[in-house]
DNA sequence: AATGAATGAGTGTTCATTCAT
DNA sequence: TATGAATGAACACTCATTCAT
């Protein structure tokens, strides 16, 4: 692995695991045992690796995110949208644990963020238009936006909410799949008849994986 | 006014208008023509600061949410609350703006911070709850809880939302509205036929007082 | 004397002494045992101490190039400019040893150089108006302005000459009466017969005093 | 062209235009595509890469200040010898601009400079003296290395005094022919009846060159 | 109650230079 | 010859906090 790409990951592992406002340049150096130079001349600054995660986390949403294309919805199709969700914020975890901090700093950094979410806002609304037109999903055209808004704002802040709404101060996989959970709730309140098997399908899934994952850390 | 108090007012005001990230205990005293010296007399750091201005949120969040005693439910009941939650989030904006950042720092105060959320939440499924008897509300007994709290993870993240995913990034009232409207529809889903007309009300309320808060500012 | 003053006057020493390019922040307040968070606390950084520094110079200017308003013009007159020259040069030869490097990392100081220099040459021309005017000075109108630009520009540079043309680094009195010397030379190129005995006078002054000191150092 | 070189004219360039204090090592390498190993494979250091710039000042020097052998002064002799200055001094313009702070880092350049300044002034005296035995040039025998010492400075440090005596930063072309023009000056104060039409048409000469140099650019 | 000078550990960053390949 | 990753000492500067008065 090349130094570059080891400094983006150490950092990205140290911002998870620390939280980013707690890790300073030297830190990162440190930690990978070369010199705060050396982390320099792979990197502008500090701003600069944040930028570099950042791209993985724009090719991240781009790979996962892809137009709906299918004919007939099913269990397999949701659980890939949410399995990316899911990934995204686990991996990226530091930065939705302070959207507002890291976001406020870096101006250019924001207009790329909103950039990104405009896309993903665009597509998830997409996907919902086609469940409704499939008929699949109960909602008035002119609230499938605010619904796949209201999705992504409990998706986007879960993280910062479990940090501040509870005593357990550690964001762990369980934790995201209760944010996962509850967006699914949000969604599953307009499912159809017709849909209404699928989308509970979806929420025992979930159930399962938030089970398991809960399981393996209070044995 | 007592010096302490002046410190904690200007602290407040300051930190809604630059946000607490950018206040030095030394821009606190400046601002207040007193020395950084005297400003420590008063307290004993800027987290102390920043308890006092929390008991003021603490005594402005038991004063707003008493508990529901009345008969029927009216527009104005609502509004009541409402207006609460409005004026908690504009009057302390600065901790809605990076309530991560701030409870983080702070263990002590994350410790209050969930106390006094907690009591805000049991009122408020309290009164969904009588709502709920009273044939307003349409919810299953065991969703109470967890419709008031995506209502209040709507409220508390609404702010961060804004400021995150949309360019401007000043915090307006017409934005906290907007945010109360997102709300108010999240709690009008569940609304019954006889219920349906106070809700409209409610809503049309608020968007009355959006438009006109708008309109101030376009003008 | 307080401690703004000590930075400033311990600043100047060590410019003088070690020059300006080699002296930290960090080294004047080791000098002077004090942190350099307090230093940080009576100036802005090291561009405020110049500046400090350079306020010093302008009011020494001021004051010693006072405008022309005598009848006749005495040895003890023209005396009283030269010394004032050498007096600046002495005080402030930190920054005449490097008046480029000095004044380009800052607009602001240049813009405020400039001025100075400006009234310095307009007072200058002034006083060798008169003297032509009194018929002690032979020299066309028109070249009245080029004379006392020149004698200036030795004057300013004089220390720079000396510590790029000779062996000798360090920068003495003995060296800058050198200056004065070639100064008055320029000057009396155009001594009247009716000032020309004056004119001597001026230069078998300085040259006692060059000769004096250069004793000083020699025994 | 060699790498050597190349590295040698690069660096001249930059320093020349942006000054040498900006440019870094790393500057000049990524100017001429190659690495910075490589530059320091052809070059110890930076020092280095100055002192071989300076090799070539040297060559110049050496190369324009040929002994005066001619019987007849002519303006074209002269001219050569203004000529030369004019071209070191734009050539080296870099070093000029801060005479002081190039030479005060690296005692051995010093001394070469000295050492070649020392060669420049005995060969400049010389001239001024078989002028003055030519009957062309009014000086007494022991003010001739004087004249010729004070035409150096003012040659010297003609860039360094522009730049800190006004608003205009840039080097140009324009600048420098005032300051050929100012040493003449000095020089045609020493003309005899017999040379003042010589030095006339000197003067014209570099008068003429500087106002179609000020045309170029104003027009 | 109040002053304001003083502290000092810490931050992000620079750049001439080295060295294994 | 050439690469380019790596070094590390140095720098200007910040700010919550302390303390003598």
């Amino acid at each position: 692995m090349k130094t570059s790409e080891k400094i983006v990951h150490a950092s990205l592992k140290l911002f998870n695991t620390k939280g980013e406002r707690r890790i300073t340049t030297n830190h990162i150096a440190a930690h990978l045992g070369i010199s705060p130079g050396n982390l320099y001349y792979h990197f502008k600054n500090k701003e600069d690796i944040i930028r570099s995660i950042f791209s993985l986390y724009e090719a991240h949403l781009h790979a996962g995110f892809q137009p709906y294309a299918h004919k007939h919805v099913s269990v397999e199709l949701l659980i890939g949208y949410f399995d990316t969700m899911f990934n995204i914020l686990w991996r990226f975890r530091f930065m939705y644990t302070n959207l507002t901090y890291i976001l406020s700093s870096d101006e250019a950094l924001l207009q790329r963020y909103l950039q990104v979410q405009q896309l993903a806002l665009d597509r998830s609304s997409n996907i919902l238009g086609q469940l409704k037109r499939d008929g699949l999903l109960d909602v008035d055209d002119d609230k499938i936006m605010l619904l796949a808004d209201t999705m992504r704002m409990v998706a986007c802040f879960w993280i910062g909410y479990k940090q501040t709404h509870s005593s357990s101060i550690a964001i762990t996989k369980t934790c995201l799949y209760e944010g996962i959970l509850r967006v699914i709730m949000i969604f599953k309140a307009h499912a159809t008849p017709i849909s209404i098997a699928t989308f509970n399908r979806l929420e025992e899934h979930y159930q399962t994986l938030h089970s398991l994952q809960a399981a393996k850390h209070s044995s």
